[in-house]
DNA sequence: GAGTGGTCTAGACCACGAG
DNA sequence: TCGTGGTCTAGACCACTCA
């Protein structure tokens, strides 16, 4: 009971790895893929759709279905890492940032755990591959916690979480819920995704060792180029419940 | 430049908040919420895939659509925890077990990093919450790390997990790559879900303290349903790269 | 302006669930 | 059998990109 959509979408990802359509190339039109197939153009859609969640194609508005140049995927590596470090391991990343000085309001009270109200500075950092960006994040912390605003501003992602990290304690406990969702309106028209396909939502806070939140973190990462990864070291002793 | 879909969906989710649909009741059928809103079907079942995404809304076929209970979510711990020790915390979860052994072959020999046609042992984990499944594990493990077969037959997940562990070394490394996607068709059958509600999709790779892979599992979490959680504690003198 | 994808329409027919 | 949602059709019109 394979709907149409899957058997053509299965097609093409075999026409795609087997070479016939290579990376980087451009599709055939949505209308001629359509007659090709002998379906409607919503159908068809609904195909590229499925590959597009895969990451083997890319839709870009008024261009065509492109291939996408296999596994230039971003990882983004949870467990106590910044951005920073993120960004280390792909140098090739250029990210952008944006800092905003806000109340605390809503649920960044509860993530936060400050009253509402409370002064905070939000970095808005947005990393882009080529022209296109790739993933998004908006990151709050304390305002005592947050570097002074610099006149000259900061240009690069790296020097703000270099003064970042001087001014705050260590810590302590970075706790990530991951989540699958659509995007918001406006987090697709950011991130330049199609709204119809799914992101995952990190919501990452970090607690330095009085269990004060020195950050919280809501990363948006788009499911067709980016994975997430944890990795848990068991120390000799750590054996978390097992039996 | 808000879309209808997301018009209507607005304003669904706000009747819901308010009260004016109450949990566990019947929304009125598409044709007539369709007709209310002046949409064609289409547009107004593109509306309630958003309130599915967000968890608001329960479809059922052949039924109607729900809206659900609030909060009713679980969460997948990752970061060492075995299944046993998930299911642990929410005891209003069954799991049902089923036990097969197969060849090594595709790209389970690369997560497992075992050779081709190496004798495996797969555990299909479906736990349920009422009798709606919640979500889907494919455990696989080498053979001879696997309890051998039980003529009765084991009953609970929590048994045979508790052999499991039994015949394993203590874990060194748990890696969790995690990724959102749409479900496979079978996937969507099996957790009766639309396929057009992306899942989180978890790859957990457990390594001893040799490097052999003693175990490696793959997830599917329905995003309606469930959420994944990673718990990071530094330790002292193990700060990260932060600068 | 020509060609592309994005959204939507107003139906049709099939599959499922309950009585 | 009936009402429900699931899928699909064959168009229409708008928004975006590029020459």
């Amino acid at each position: 009971m394979a709907s149409r959509r899957h058997v053509i979408a299965d097609d093409l990802r075999t026409q795609i790895s087997s070479g016939r359509f290579k990376a980087g190339e451009r599709l055939p039109s949505e209308a001629q893929l359509a007659a090709r197939y002998a379906v409607s153009t919503p159908t068809l859609r609904n195909a590229l759709a499925l590959l597009q969640g895969e990451g083997v194609v890319e839709k870009v508005h008024g261009r065509g279905n492109f291939v996408r140049h296999p596994i230039r995927r971003i990882t983004y590596f949870g467990g106590g890492h910044t951005p920073d470090a993120k960004t280390a391991t792909d140098a090739a990343l250029r990210m952008s940032v944006r800092t905003t000085h806000l109340p605390a309001r809503g649920d960044l009270t509860a993530l936060l755990r400050v009253s509402v109200s409370s002064p905070l500075t939000e970095f808005l950092c947005i990393s882009h591959a080529g022209k296109s960006p790739h993933s998004l994040a908006r990151i709050y912390v304390p305002r005592d916690l947050a570097p002074a605003d610099d006149p000259n501003g900061y240009t690069s992602c790296k020097e703000v979480w270099a003064r970042l990290v001087e001014l705050r304690p260590p810590l302590a406990e970075v706790q990530e819920r991951v989540n699958a969702r659509f995007p918001t309106p406006r987090e697709a028209a950011t991130l330049r995704i199609s709204s119809a396909l799914p992101v995952l939502a990190v919501t990452r806070v970090a607690t330095d060792a009085t269990g004060r939140v020195v950050e919280a973190a809501r990363l948006v990462l788009p499911s067709d180029r980016a994975d997430a990864l944890f990795t848990h070291h068991t120390m000799s002793g750590d054996r978390r419940t097992e039996g």
